[in-house]
RNA sequence: GGCCCCUUCGUCUAGCGGUCAGGACGUCGCCCUCUCACGGCGAAAACACGGGUUCGAUUCCCGUAGGGGUCACCA
Protein backbone atom coordinates (compact mmCIF):
# COMPACT_ATOMS: atom_id res chain seq x y z
CA UNK A 1 0.00 0.00 0.00
CA UNK A 2 1.17 3.61 -0.75
CA UNK A 3 3.35 3.58 -3.98
CA UNK A 4 1.45 3.97 -7.35
CA UNK A 5 1.85 0.57 -9.11
CA UNK A 6 2.72 0.86 -12.09
CA UNK A 7 0.06 -1.48 -14.22
CA UNK A 8 -0.68 0.01 -17.50
CA UNK A 9 -2.91 -2.86 -18.21
CA UNK A 10 -5.71 -1.34 -16.12
CA UNK A 11 -8.76 0.23 -17.89
CA UNK A 12 -11.51 1.91 -16.12
CA UNK A 13 -14.12 3.62 -17.80
CA UNK A 14 -17.10 5.83 -16.46
CA UNK A 15 -20.37 5.78 -18.19
CA UNK A 16 -22.74 8.16 -17.60
CA UNK A 17 -26.44 8.24 -19.63
CA UNK A 18 -27.07 12.53 -20.24
CA UNK A 19 -29.74 12.71 -18.54
CA UNK A 20 -29.62 16.34 -17.47
CA UNK A 21 -26.11 17.21 -15.39
CA UNK A 22 -23.50 15.00 -13.90
CA UNK A 23 -24.76 13.72 -10.47
CA UNK A 24 -23.18 13.60 -7.08
CA UNK A 25 -23.03 9.75 -7.12
CA UNK A 26 -22.15 9.30 -10.78
CA UNK A 27 -19.47 12.28 -10.12
CA UNK A 28 -17.58 9.92 -7.18
CA UNK A 29 -18.08 6.56 -9.39
CA UNK A 30 -15.57 8.73 -12.36
CA UNK A 31 -13.60 10.04 -9.19
CA UNK A 32 -12.86 6.21 -8.13
CA UNK A 33 -12.43 4.93 -11.71
CA UNK A 34 -10.33 8.55 -12.33
CA UNK A 35 -8.17 7.44 -8.87
CA UNK A 36 -7.65 3.80 -9.34
CA UNK A 37 -6.86 3.62 -13.38
CA UNK A 38 -4.15 7.22 -12.27
CA UNK A 39 -3.06 5.14 -9.16
CA UNK A 40 -2.14 2.29 -11.53
CA UNK A 41 -0.79 3.98 -14.22
CA UNK A 42 -3.66 2.73 -16.65
CA UNK A 43 -6.19 4.55 -18.49
CA UNK A 44 -9.32 5.73 -17.59
CA UNK A 45 -12.08 6.26 -20.50
CA UNK A 46 -15.51 7.64 -20.53
CA UNK A 47 -18.10 6.23 -22.38
CA UNK A 48 -21.23 8.46 -23.33
CA UNK A 49 -24.36 5.77 -22.62
CA UNK A 50 -26.63 7.54 -25.33
CA UNK A 51 -28.37 5.12 -26.36
CA UNK A 52 -31.83 6.24 -25.36
CA UNK A 53 -32.35 8.84 -28.01
CA UNK A 54 -35.23 10.40 -26.61
CA UNK A 55 -33.81 11.26 -23.35
CA UNK A 56 -30.30 12.06 -24.55
CA UNK A 57 -29.44 15.79 -25.52
CA UNK A 58 -26.26 17.34 -26.86
CA UNK A 59 -26.63 20.04 -23.86
CA UNK A 60 -26.95 17.13 -21.52
CA UNK A 61 -23.67 15.71 -23.08
CA UNK A 62 -22.31 19.04 -22.56
CA UNK A 63 -23.17 19.43 -18.91
CA UNK A 64 -21.48 15.93 -17.85
CA UNK A 65 -17.96 16.93 -19.96
CA UNK A 66 -18.47 20.11 -18.34
CA UNK A 67 -18.76 18.72 -14.67
CA UNK A 68 -15.78 16.12 -15.20
CA UNK A 69 -13.50 18.87 -16.69
CA UNK A 70 -14.20 21.23 -13.25
CA UNK A 71 -13.64 18.20 -10.90
CA UNK A 72 -10.27 17.61 -12.94
CA UNK A 73 -11.11 14.48 -14.18
CA UNK A 74 -9.79 13.91 -17.04
CA UNK A 75 -10.32 10.77 -19.17
CA UNK A 76 -8.53 9.35 -21.98
CA UNK A 77 -8.28 9.60 -25.26
CA UNK A 78 -11.12 10.63 -27.08
CA UNK A 79 -15.13 10.37 -25.12
CA UNK A 80 -17.39 6.83 -26.43
CA UNK A 81 -20.58 6.77 -27.89
CA UNK A 82 -22.60 3.92 -27.32
CA UNK A 83 -25.45 4.88 -29.76
CA UNK A 84 -21.78 4.67 -32.62
CA UNK A 85 -21.71 1.01 -31.67
CA UNK A 86 -25.47 0.10 -32.22
CA UNK A 87 -23.77 -1.99 -35.68
CA UNK A 88 -21.51 -4.04 -33.34
CA UNK A 89 -23.77 -4.65 -30.62
CA UNK A 90 -26.49 -6.21 -33.32
CA UNK A 91 -23.41 -8.22 -35.02
CA UNK A 92 -22.61 -9.67 -31.11
CA UNK A 93 -26.11 -10.62 -30.55
CA UNK A 94 -26.47 -12.41 -33.94
CA UNK A 95 -23.15 -14.24 -33.27
CA UNK A 96 -25.00 -15.28 -30.24
CA UNK A 97 -27.89 -16.41 -32.43
CA UNK A 98 -25.90 -18.64 -34.52
CA UNK A 99 -24.04 -19.84 -31.72
CA UNK A 100 -27.03 -21.28 -30.09
CA UNK A 101 -26.36 -19.09 -27.08
CA UNK A 102 -29.31 -17.13 -28.02
CA UNK A 103 -32.65 -17.77 -29.68
CA UNK A 104 -35.47 -15.62 -31.38
CA UNK A 105 -38.38 -14.75 -29.01
CA UNK A 106 -41.98 -13.55 -30.82
CA UNK A 107 -43.56 -12.94 -27.52
CA UNK A 108 -45.20 -9.88 -28.24
CA UNK A 109 -44.63 -7.17 -25.35
CA UNK A 110 -48.62 -7.52 -24.90
CA UNK A 111 -48.01 -10.95 -24.13
CA UNK A 112 -45.19 -10.73 -21.41
CA UNK A 113 -47.31 -7.69 -19.62
CA UNK A 114 -49.93 -10.61 -19.30
CA UNK A 115 -47.42 -12.73 -18.26
CA UNK A 116 -45.86 -10.86 -15.61
CA UNK A 117 -49.44 -9.61 -14.14
CA UNK A 118 -50.16 -12.93 -13.71
CA UNK A 119 -46.76 -13.69 -11.86
CA UNK A 120 -47.83 -10.95 -9.70
CA UNK A 121 -51.02 -12.25 -9.31
CA UNK A 122 -49.98 -15.44 -8.03
CA UNK A 123 -47.12 -14.06 -6.34
CA UNK A 124 -44.25 -15.64 -8.02
CA UNK A 125 -40.90 -14.29 -8.90
CA UNK A 126 -41.28 -11.46 -12.12
CA UNK A 127 -39.17 -13.14 -14.80
CA UNK A 128 -39.33 -14.24 -18.35
CA UNK A 129 -40.77 -17.78 -18.58
CA UNK A 130 -38.51 -19.12 -21.22
CA UNK A 131 -41.63 -20.00 -23.52
CA UNK A 132 -39.77 -19.36 -26.56
CA UNK A 133 -36.15 -21.01 -25.40
CA UNK A 134 -37.11 -24.36 -26.86
CA UNK A 135 -39.57 -23.72 -29.15
CA UNK A 136 -38.96 -23.67 -32.58
CA UNK A 137 -40.62 -20.64 -34.92
CA UNK A 138 -43.62 -22.13 -37.40
CA UNK A 139 -44.96 -20.96 -40.42
CA UNK A 140 -47.03 -18.45 -38.60
CA UNK A 141 -44.38 -16.80 -36.86
CA UNK A 142 -43.14 -15.92 -40.86
CA UNK A 143 -42.34 -12.33 -40.93
CA UNK A 144 -43.15 -11.88 -37.57
CA UNK A 145 -40.70 -9.19 -35.16
CA UNK A 146 -39.09 -10.94 -32.71
CA UNK A 147 -36.39 -10.18 -30.54
CA UNK A 148 -33.20 -12.26 -29.41
CA UNK A 149 -32.99 -13.03 -26.09
CA UNK A 150 -29.70 -14.68 -24.27
CA UNK A 151 -30.44 -18.44 -23.86
CA UNK A 152 -28.38 -18.18 -19.70
CA UNK A 153 -27.78 -21.39 -17.57
CA UNK A 154 -30.76 -22.64 -15.51
CA UNK A 155 -28.99 -24.61 -13.77
CA UNK A 156 -25.62 -24.07 -10.87
CA UNK A 157 -24.91 -20.95 -9.86
CA UNK A 158 -22.83 -17.86 -10.62
CA UNK A 159 -20.27 -16.21 -8.37
CA UNK A 160 -18.88 -13.22 -8.60
CA UNK A 161 -15.79 -12.04 -6.69
CA UNK A 162 -16.45 -8.67 -6.15
CA UNK A 163 -13.71 -6.24 -5.00
CA UNK A 164 -15.74 -4.24 -2.68
CA UNK A 165 -18.89 -6.49 -1.98
CA UNK A 166 -16.94 -9.65 -1.70
CA UNK A 167 -17.84 -13.02 -2.61
CA UNK A 168 -21.94 -12.15 -4.42
CA UNK A 169 -23.48 -15.69 -4.99
CA UNK A 170 -26.70 -16.48 -7.11
CA UNK A 171 -28.53 -18.86 -8.28
CA UNK A 172 -28.64 -19.26 -12.08
CA UNK A 173 -32.70 -19.83 -11.93
CA UNK A 174 -32.89 -16.67 -10.46
CA UNK A 175 -31.89 -15.11 -13.79
CA UNK A 176 -33.90 -15.22 -16.67
CA UNK A 177 -33.53 -14.90 -20.74
CA UNK A 178 -33.42 -11.31 -20.95
CA UNK A 179 -33.46 -9.72 -24.38
CA UNK A 180 -30.31 -8.18 -25.85
CA UNK A 181 -31.43 -7.46 -29.01
CA UNK A 182 -35.08 -5.79 -29.34
CA UNK A 183 -37.62 -6.71 -32.20
CA UNK A 184 -36.56 -3.32 -33.65
CA UNK A 185 -32.97 -4.52 -34.19
CA UNK A 186 -31.47 -2.04 -31.34
CA UNK A 187 -29.36 -3.55 -28.79
CA UNK A 188 -30.04 -3.36 -25.04
CA UNK A 189 -28.00 -1.61 -22.43
CA UNK A 190 -27.16 -5.11 -20.97
CA UNK A 191 -25.92 -6.48 -24.26
CA UNK A 192 -24.45 -2.53 -25.24
CA UNK A 193 -22.31 -2.53 -21.86
CA UNK A 194 -20.97 -5.54 -22.63
CA UNK A 195 -20.11 -4.95 -26.11
CA UNK A 196 -18.74 -1.86 -25.39
CA UNK A 197 -16.56 -3.02 -22.41
CA UNK A 198 -14.83 -5.73 -23.65
CA UNK A 199 -14.15 -3.75 -27.01
CA UNK A 200 -13.12 -1.00 -25.06
CA UNK A 201 -10.61 -3.26 -23.43
CA UNK A 202 -11.73 -2.46 -19.77
CA UNK A 203 -10.33 -4.39 -17.09
CA UNK A 204 -11.90 -3.38 -14.04
CA UNK A 205 -15.71 -2.26 -13.64
CA UNK A 206 -16.17 0.48 -10.84
CA UNK A 207 -19.92 1.42 -10.57
CA UNK A 208 -22.63 1.96 -8.52
CA UNK A 209 -23.91 -1.40 -6.96
CA UNK A 210 -27.43 -0.61 -8.33
CA UNK A 211 -25.98 -2.70 -10.94
CA UNK A 212 -25.08 -5.54 -8.96
CA UNK A 213 -27.70 -7.69 -10.17
CA UNK A 214 -27.08 -6.88 -13.85
CA UNK A 215 -23.66 -8.08 -12.99
CA UNK A 216 -25.04 -11.41 -13.22
CA UNK A 217 -26.44 -11.14 -16.50
CA UNK A 218 -23.96 -9.50 -18.21
CA UNK A 219 -21.35 -12.73 -17.12
CA UNK A 220 -23.89 -14.94 -19.21
CA UNK A 221 -23.10 -12.59 -22.15
CA UNK A 222 -19.48 -12.37 -21.84
CA UNK A 223 -19.28 -16.02 -21.04
CA UNK A 224 -21.24 -17.11 -23.74
CA UNK A 225 -18.60 -15.38 -26.38
CA UNK A 226 -15.79 -16.02 -24.24
CA UNK A 227 -14.51 -13.25 -23.74
CA UNK A 228 -12.29 -12.48 -20.49
CA UNK A 229 -14.20 -11.42 -17.41
CA UNK A 230 -13.52 -7.80 -15.91
CA UNK A 231 -13.07 -7.57 -12.27
CA UNK A 232 -16.06 -5.81 -10.55
CA UNK A 233 -16.15 -3.56 -8.03
CA UNK A 234 -19.66 -2.35 -7.10
CA UNK A 235 -19.14 0.92 -4.70
CA UNK A 236 -22.71 1.69 -2.45
CA UNK A 237 -24.70 4.31 -3.79
CA UNK A 238 -24.49 7.76 -1.90
CA UNK A 239 -27.94 8.48 0.03
CA UNK A 240 -29.56 11.52 0.86
CA UNK A 241 -29.62 13.30 4.18
CA UNK A 242 -32.91 10.84 4.74
CA UNK A 243 -31.09 7.47 4.16
CA UNK A 244 -33.02 7.38 0.69
CA UNK A 245 -31.50 7.16 -2.89
CA UNK A 246 -30.59 10.45 -3.93
CA UNK A 247 -32.70 11.96 -5.82
CA UNK A 248 -34.55 15.42 -7.16
CA UNK A 249 -36.21 15.96 -4.28
CA UNK A 250 -32.81 16.26 -1.71
CA UNK A 251 -31.90 19.34 -3.38
CA UNK A 252 -28.55 19.92 -5.60
CA UNK A 253 -28.10 16.66 -6.81
CA UNK A 254 -25.80 17.75 -10.22
CA UNK A 255 -22.26 18.78 -9.86
CA UNK A 256 -22.99 22.02 -11.47
CA UNK A 257 -25.44 23.53 -8.66
CA UNK A 258 -22.83 22.83 -6.50
CA UNK A 259 -20.36 24.53 -8.10
CA UNK A 260 -22.90 27.48 -9.11
CA UNK A 261 -25.79 27.67 -6.52
CA UNK A 262 -23.64 26.46 -3.18
CA UNK A 263 -20.14 27.95 -4.61
CA UNK A 264 -18.17 24.82 -4.00
CA UNK A 265 -14.79 24.54 -4.99
CA UNK A 266 -13.74 21.18 -7.16
CA UNK A 267 -11.08 20.03 -4.53
CA UNK A 268 -13.54 20.24 -1.92
CA UNK A 269 -15.88 18.63 -3.59
CA UNK A 270 -13.35 15.98 -4.56
CA UNK A 271 -12.30 15.66 -0.63
CA UNK A 272 -15.87 14.97 0.23
CA UNK A 273 -16.63 12.79 -2.62
CA UNK A 274 -13.39 10.69 -1.66
CA UNK A 275 -14.16 9.90 1.57
CA UNK A 276 -17.51 9.10 1.47
CA UNK A 277 -17.10 5.37 1.24
CA UNK A 278 -13.54 5.43 1.34
CA UNK A 279 -11.20 6.09 4.11
CA UNK A 280 -7.29 5.96 4.66
CA UNK A 281 -6.73 6.01 8.28
CA UNK A 282 -7.59 8.99 10.08
CA UNK A 283 -6.74 11.49 7.22
CA UNK A 284 -9.12 13.85 6.13
CA UNK A 285 -7.59 16.20 4.00
CA UNK A 286 -6.52 14.78 1.20
CA UNK A 287 -4.45 15.96 -1.62
CA UNK A 288 -4.92 15.12 -5.34
CA UNK A 289 -1.62 13.53 -5.01
CA UNK A 290 -1.61 11.69 -2.01
CA UNK A 291 -5.65 10.55 -3.23
CA UNK A 292 -3.77 8.74 -6.64
CA UNK A 293 -1.17 7.57 -4.43
CA UNK A 294 -3.20 6.25 -1.67
CA UNK A 295 -6.54 4.98 -3.17
CA UNK A 296 -7.80 1.50 -3.48
CA UNK A 297 -10.60 -0.85 -4.09
CA UNK A 298 -9.67 -2.60 -0.44
CA UNK A 299 -10.85 0.52 1.64
CA UNK A 300 -14.26 1.04 -0.18
CA UNK A 301 -17.29 0.76 2.57
CA UNK A 302 -19.84 -2.19 1.66
CA UNK A 303 -22.33 0.35 3.43
CA UNK A 304 -24.44 3.26 1.69
CA UNK A 305 -23.36 6.65 3.27
CA UNK A 306 -25.33 9.31 3.69
CA UNK A 307 -24.64 13.37 1.70
CA UNK A 308 -23.49 15.68 4.30
CA UNK A 309 -23.49 19.17 3.41
CA UNK A 310 -22.09 20.24 6.53
CA UNK A 311 -18.92 18.43 6.25
CA UNK A 312 -18.71 19.63 2.25
CA UNK A 313 -18.93 22.98 3.83
CA UNK A 314 -16.25 22.57 6.19
CA UNK A 315 -14.33 20.95 3.58
CA UNK A 316 -14.78 23.67 1.48
CA UNK A 317 -13.81 26.13 4.14
CA UNK A 318 -10.52 24.85 4.24
CA UNK A 319 -10.21 24.75 0.62
CA UNK A 320 -11.26 28.40 0.10
CA UNK A 321 -8.56 29.26 2.89
CA UNK A 322 -5.96 27.67 0.94
CA UNK A 323 -6.60 29.03 -2.42
CA UNK A 324 -4.78 31.29 -4.33
CA UNK A 325 -6.36 34.65 -3.41
CA UNK A 326 -6.46 35.83 -7.57
CA UNK A 327 -8.16 32.88 -8.49
CA UNK A 328 -10.75 33.14 -5.43
CA UNK A 329 -11.28 36.98 -6.74
CA UNK A 330 -11.80 35.34 -10.60
CA UNK A 331 -14.39 33.17 -8.94
CA UNK A 332 -15.94 36.12 -6.78
CA UNK A 333 -16.06 38.74 -8.64
CA UNK A 334 -19.02 38.01 -10.72
CA UNK A 335 -20.93 36.79 -7.85
CA UNK A 336 -20.49 40.11 -6.06
CA UNK A 337 -21.29 41.61 -9.63
CA UNK A 338 -24.49 39.99 -9.29
CA UNK A 339 -25.12 41.32 -5.89
CA UNK A 340 -24.42 44.84 -6.06
CA UNK A 341 -25.84 45.20 -9.58
CA UNK A 342 -22.49 46.13 -11.46
CA UNK A 343 -19.29 44.42 -12.81
CA UNK A 344 -16.18 45.17 -11.08
CA UNK A 345 -13.89 47.06 -12.46
CA UNK A 346 -10.21 45.71 -12.76
CA UNK A 347 -8.98 47.83 -9.97
CA UNK A 348 -11.71 46.43 -8.05
CA UNK A 349 -11.21 43.17 -9.05
CA UNK A 350 -7.28 43.97 -7.47
CA UNK A 351 -8.55 45.69 -4.64
CA UNK A 352 -10.74 42.54 -3.68
CA UNK A 353 -7.38 40.37 -4.24
CA UNK A 354 -5.64 42.70 -1.48
CA UNK A 355 -8.58 42.10 0.62
CA UNK A 356 -8.84 38.24 0.42
CA UNK A 357 -6.26 37.12 2.82
CA UNK A 358 -8.71 38.91 5.60
CA UNK A 359 -11.99 37.61 3.70
CA UNK A 360 -11.32 34.30 2.99
CA UNK A 361 -11.09 32.91 6.45
CA UNK A 362 -14.71 34.27 7.48
CA UNK A 363 -16.04 32.12 4.10
CA UNK A 364 -17.31 28.46 4.02
CA UNK A 365 -18.44 28.80 0.16
CA UNK A 366 -18.38 31.64 -2.38
CA UNK A 367 -21.51 32.60 -1.75
CA UNK A 368 -20.76 33.97 2.02
CA UNK A 369 -17.17 34.92 0.45
CA UNK A 370 -18.98 37.61 -2.12
CA UNK A 371 -21.17 38.43 0.14
CA UNK A 372 -18.99 39.06 2.74
CA UNK A 373 -17.04 41.53 0.37
CA UNK A 374 -19.68 43.79 -0.67
CA UNK A 375 -18.86 46.82 1.50
CA UNK A 376 -15.70 47.26 -0.64
CA UNK A 377 -17.67 47.92 -4.03
CA UNK A 378 -20.66 49.85 -2.28
CA UNK A 379 -20.82 53.78 -2.58
CA UNK A 380 -21.69 56.06 -0.43
CA UNK A 381 -23.93 57.07 1.67
CA UNK A 382 -23.49 53.15 2.75
CA UNK A 383 -26.77 51.68 3.76
CA UNK A 384 -27.25 50.00 7.37
CA UNK A 385 -28.45 46.42 8.04
CA UNK A 386 -30.55 46.14 11.00
CA UNK A 387 -27.98 45.53 13.09
CA UNK A 388 -25.37 48.34 11.88
CA UNK A 389 -27.95 50.80 12.26
CA UNK A 390 -28.38 49.83 15.86
CA UNK A 391 -24.40 50.47 16.78
CA UNK A 392 -24.84 53.59 15.33
CA UNK A 393 -27.05 54.74 18.20
CA UNK A 394 -26.49 57.21 21.58
CA UNK A 395 -23.04 58.30 21.94
CA UNK A 396 -21.89 56.56 18.19
CA UNK A 397 -21.66 59.70 16.57
CA UNK A 398 -19.75 61.84 18.65
CA UNK A 399 -17.13 58.95 19.20
CA UNK A 400 -17.22 58.48 15.48
CA UNK A 401 -16.44 62.35 15.13
CA UNK A 402 -13.32 61.75 17.55
CA UNK A 403 -12.11 58.56 15.51
CA UNK A 404 -12.46 60.96 12.31
CA UNK A 405 -10.02 63.46 13.92
CA UNK A 406 -7.77 61.31 15.14
CA UNK A 407 -7.37 59.23 12.23
CA UNK A 408 -7.20 62.41 9.68
CA UNK A 409 -4.28 63.87 11.61
CA UNK A 410 -2.73 60.31 10.90
CA UNK A 411 0.92 60.94 9.40
CA UNK A 412 0.86 57.22 7.37
CA UNK A 413 -1.81 55.38 6.64
CA UNK A 414 -1.60 52.04 7.36
CA UNK A 415 -3.33 49.57 9.75
CA UNK A 416 -0.76 50.18 13.20
CA UNK A 417 -1.09 53.91 12.91
CA UNK A 418 -4.77 53.68 12.72
CA UNK A 419 -5.24 50.87 15.75
CA UNK A 420 -3.41 53.21 18.06
CA UNK A 421 -5.16 56.36 16.77
CA UNK A 422 -8.59 54.33 17.41
CA UNK A 423 -7.48 52.84 20.66
CA UNK A 424 -6.32 56.10 22.10
CA UNK A 425 -9.37 57.57 21.42
CA UNK A 426 -11.28 54.86 23.33
CA UNK A 427 -8.91 55.26 26.12
CA UNK A 428 -9.87 59.13 26.30
CA UNK A 429 -13.48 58.25 26.03
CA UNK A 430 -12.93 55.99 28.66
CA UNK A 431 -14.55 53.19 27.20
CA UNK A 432 -13.66 49.67 25.70
CA UNK A 433 -12.03 49.19 22.11
CA UNK A 434 -15.13 47.34 21.52
CA UNK A 435 -17.16 50.60 22.01
CA UNK A 436 -15.37 52.64 19.35
CA UNK A 437 -14.61 49.41 17.08
CA UNK A 438 -18.32 48.65 16.42
CA UNK A 439 -19.23 51.90 15.94
CA UNK A 440 -16.70 51.81 13.30
CA UNK A 441 -17.50 49.00 11.84
CA UNK A 442 -21.31 49.92 11.20
CA UNK A 443 -19.77 53.54 9.54
CA UNK A 444 -17.44 51.77 7.00
CA UNK A 445 -19.15 48.92 6.27
CA UNK A 446 -22.82 48.77 6.72
CA UNK A 447 -22.55 45.70 8.37
CA UNK A 448 -21.82 44.62 12.67
CA UNK A 449 -19.78 41.85 11.23
CA UNK A 450 -16.59 42.52 9.25
CA UNK A 451 -13.09 41.32 8.62
CA UNK A 452 -11.16 43.34 11.04
CA UNK A 453 -11.71 47.08 11.48
CA UNK A 454 -8.15 48.23 11.41
CA UNK A 455 -7.90 46.07 7.74
CA UNK A 456 -10.80 47.52 6.81
CA UNK A 457 -9.44 50.82 7.00
CA UNK A 458 -6.75 49.92 4.91
CA UNK A 459 -8.38 48.65 2.33
CA UNK A 460 -11.16 50.88 1.68
CA UNK A 461 -8.08 53.72 1.85
CA UNK A 462 -7.94 57.11 3.73
CA UNK A 463 -10.57 59.13 1.73
CA UNK A 464 -13.15 56.91 1.36
CA UNK A 465 -12.66 55.77 4.85
CA UNK A 466 -13.11 59.47 6.46
CA UNK A 467 -16.04 59.93 4.12
CA UNK A 468 -18.21 57.04 5.19
CA UNK A 469 -16.92 57.75 9.04
CA UNK A 470 -18.57 61.61 8.48
CA UNK A 471 -21.42 60.15 6.78
CA UNK A 472 -22.08 59.06 10.29
CA UNK A 473 -20.95 61.33 12.67
CA UNK A 474 -24.05 63.67 12.39
CA UNK A 475 -27.89 61.71 12.56
C1' G B 1 -43.26 -10.18 -2.80
C1' G B 2 -38.39 -12.93 -5.00
C1' C B 3 -33.25 -12.13 -5.14
C1' C B 4 -28.86 -9.32 -3.67
C1' C B 5 -26.27 -5.95 -0.39
C1' C B 6 -25.65 -3.29 4.20
C1' U B 7 -25.70 -2.23 9.95
C1' U B 8 -19.32 1.39 15.03
C1' C B 9 -21.01 8.38 18.14
C1' G B 10 -26.55 12.59 14.87
C1' U B 11 -23.17 12.20 10.07
C1' C B 12 -18.49 10.39 7.42
C1' U B 13 -15.25 6.87 9.15
C1' A B 14 -10.58 3.96 11.85
C1' G B 15 -10.68 -0.92 13.68
C1' C B 16 -9.26 -6.49 10.51
C1' G B 17 -10.00 -11.78 18.50
C1' G B 18 -7.44 -8.93 23.83
C1' U B 19 -7.93 -0.88 22.44
C1' C B 20 -9.83 3.58 28.31
C1' A B 21 -13.40 1.61 20.74
C1' G B 22 -9.41 6.40 17.56
C1' G B 23 -10.17 10.67 14.08
C1' A B 24 -13.22 14.26 11.41
C1' C B 25 -17.91 17.18 10.70
C1' G B 26 -21.74 18.89 13.66
C1' U B 27 -23.19 20.17 18.83
C1' C B 28 -21.84 22.33 23.75
C1' G B 29 -18.22 24.85 26.96
C1' C B 30 -13.57 27.72 27.60
C1' C B 31 -9.45 30.61 25.48
C1' C B 32 -7.96 34.26 21.75
C1' U B 33 -10.59 38.96 20.52
C1' C B 34 -12.81 45.41 17.82
C1' U B 35 -17.47 42.00 15.38
C1' C B 36 -17.75 37.53 12.69
C1' A B 37 -14.73 33.91 11.32
C1' C B 38 -9.98 31.40 11.70
C1' G B 39 -7.04 29.08 15.41
C1' G B 40 -6.22 26.57 20.32
C1' C B 41 -8.08 23.60 24.51
C1' G B 42 -11.89 20.55 26.50
C1' A B 43 -16.79 17.89 26.86
C1' A B 44 -21.07 14.96 25.68
C1' A B 45 -21.82 11.23 21.89
C1' A B 46 -21.41 4.63 18.88
C1' C B 47 -20.14 -1.22 18.29
C1' A B 48 -28.94 -2.61 16.21
C1' C B 49 -30.72 -7.18 18.88
C1' G B 50 -30.41 -12.56 20.02
C1' G B 51 -27.80 -16.93 19.75
C1' G B 52 -23.40 -19.47 19.00
C1' U B 53 -17.53 -20.32 18.09
C1' U B 54 -13.59 -18.94 21.53
C1' C B 55 -10.03 -18.41 27.54
C1' G B 56 -11.82 -13.82 25.29
C1' A B 57 -15.87 -10.92 20.67
C1' U B 58 -16.99 -4.44 17.70
C1' U B 59 -14.05 -8.00 15.00
C1' C B 60 -15.75 -15.02 12.95
C1' C B 61 -20.65 -17.94 12.05
C1' C B 62 -26.17 -18.23 12.21
C1' G B 63 -30.74 -15.95 13.02
C1' U B 64 -34.04 -11.49 14.04
C1' A B 65 -35.02 -6.53 13.24
C1' G B 66 -34.12 -2.27 10.45
C1' G B 67 -32.23 0.13 6.00
C1' G B 68 -30.90 0.05 0.84
C1' G B 69 -30.72 -1.89 -4.15
C1' U B 70 -32.87 -4.63 -8.07
C1' C B 71 -36.54 -7.40 -10.62
C1' A B 72 -38.72 -3.57 -18.63
C1' C B 73 -38.26 -4.81 -25.93
C1' C B 74 -34.97 2.24 -19.63
C1' A B 75 -30.05 3.00 -18.93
Amino acid sequence: MGATVQNPQVVTRFAPSPTGFLHIGGARTALFNWLFARHHGGKFLLRIEDTDQVRSTDAAIEAILDGMKWLGLDWDGHEYYQSQFAARHAEIAHELLAKGHAYRCYATPQELDAMRAEQREKKLPLRYDGRWRDREAGPEQDGMPFSIRLKAPKDGETVIEDKVQGRVVVQNSEIDDFILLRSDGTPTYMLAVVVDDHDMGVTHVIRGDDHLNNAFRQLGIIRAMGWPEPTYAHVPLIHGQDGAKMSKRHGATGVDSYRDELGVLPEALNNYLLRLGWGHGDDEIISREDAVRWFDLDHVGRSPSRFDLKKLENLNGHYIREADDGRLAGIAAPRIGALIGRNLSIDEIALLTRAMPELKPRAKNMNELSEGSTFLFKSRPLDMDEKAASLLDGEASSLLARVHAALSALPIWNAEGAEGAVRQVSEDAGVKLGQVAQPLRAALTGRATSPGIFDVLVLLGRDESLARIADRMTR
